[in-house]
DNA sequence: AGCACGATGCTCT
DNA sequence: GAGCATCGTGCTT
């Protein structure tokens, strides 16, 4: 089994974390050690409460409090009357800043991941593409958010996977930022892993 | 392959 | 009461 992500990795620029991540695995420990896993293949940064497009905009709330916490612990948020979405808290305590993962590509307990997602079709092709997607495949909602992902016993934690040369990484706009003003809308905080490359990570 | 739309309820004004 | 860091479906190119 790979080593874990430690605190000194999160505490660290938001950007810095948000590249790195890609290529890691996130596992969820189920009951019985059953493990979840898959591959970070796409993650976002929002970085302080300056950056317009992060919850941390309008000051601290009890929504968004955990953004404000140590680093390596989980901010998991609701929006859209239905989805839960994962964030990894990032720099010093005291400095809102955290790192969307965005998507997956499934490495453990595939099957398990797309029986959480119901029986859709867009589900069965890819269970863990998309922040909501993942969370719900992964089982993960307002129970994980302040988890500990750094905890000796945490049930939801990040392992080092492979390192990803520059050449395999693109960047742009972070999504769904629509009355977001500039330069905030557009700026280059979206990290993803291209396909080639990811067709060259283990599968399931 | 891409766009439009509705679902659904919490959060903050 | 408005807006939302989304998703799936259904319809158009």
């Amino acid at each position: 089994m790979a080593p874990r992500l430690s605190r000194s990795f999160f505490k660290r620029p938001t950007l810095a974390v948000a590249r790195e991540l890609l290529g890691a695995r996130l596992v969820r420990l189920e009951a019985g050690g059953r493990r979840l896993s898959g591959w970070i293949v796409e993650a976002e940064a929002y970085v302080g409460s300056e950056d317009l497009g992060c919850h941390a905009r309008a000051g601290r709330t009890a929504r968004n409090a955990s953004m404000w916490g140590p680093p390596g612990h989980a901010y998991v948020y609701f929006t859209y009357g239905m989805h839960w979405c994962l964030n990894v808290v990032t720099e010093a305590e005291g400095f809102p800043a955290a790192v969307l993962i965005r998507a997956l590509l499934p490495a453990e307990g595939q099957a398990t991941m797309v029986r959480r997602r119901g029986g859709t079709r867009a589900g069965r092709r890819d269970p863990t593409g998309g922040p909501a997607k993942l969370a719900q495949a992964l089982g993960l909602d307002r129970r994980f958010d302040g988890h500990d992902l750094c905890a000796p016993q945490a049930r939801l934690f990040l392992e080092r996977g492979r390192r990803i040369p520059d050449s395999d990484v693109t960047t742009g706009p972070r999504v769904g930022l629509n009355n977001v003003p500039e330069p905030w809308r557009s700026l280059a905080r979206r990290f993803l892993l291209r396909p080639e490359a990811q067709a060259r990570l283990p599968g399931p």
